[in-house]
DNA sequence: AAGCTGACTATGG
DNA sequence: GCCATAGCCAGCT
């Protein structure tokens, strides 16, 4: 596997929970920011990573569910989120800004 | 092999 | 503020 899926799902399972990130965020810490549908892949090919990939923690720059079609036939993906205290109306992350986890300022700095 | 698609984002009208 | 276009790159038909 390449080290860019490798570090998309290490990025991935750092998330803390009752958080959330963008795949344009993971993108840019990887330092492909313009690679931002990469990450997407990447978690369509999650499955393959022997560890578990929170990847309902990671939605667009909008705090929109994109990938929830991903997760099964019906609302798997809100669930969850709702599960980790996600408020989430409409496939819509409401407190999304407030929970937002940048890994670019959470990993990078320290 | 060439073209299309997609779990994205930024920019311009 | 919504719609259209354009980069992006790996996988699929």
């Amino acid at each position: 596997m390449s080290d860019f899926y490798q570090q998309v799902y290490e990025v991935v399972r750092q998330i803390p929970v009752g958080r959330v990130t963008s795949y344009g965020a993971i993108a840019a810490f990887l330092g492909s920011k313009q690679s931002s549908r990469m990450v997407g892949w990447a978690m369509n090919n999650a499955h393959s990573y022997p560890e578990y990939i929170p990847a309902h923690r990671v939605v667009n720059r909008n705090g929109l569910l994109t990938g929830k079609h991903h997760f099964g036939a019906g609302n798997v993906m809100q669930e969850l989120l709702e599960n980790e205290g996600f408020v989430v109306e409409d496939d819509q992350i409401l407190n999304f800004k407030e929970n937002f986890w940048d890994p670019v300022k959470e990993l990078s700095l320290d």
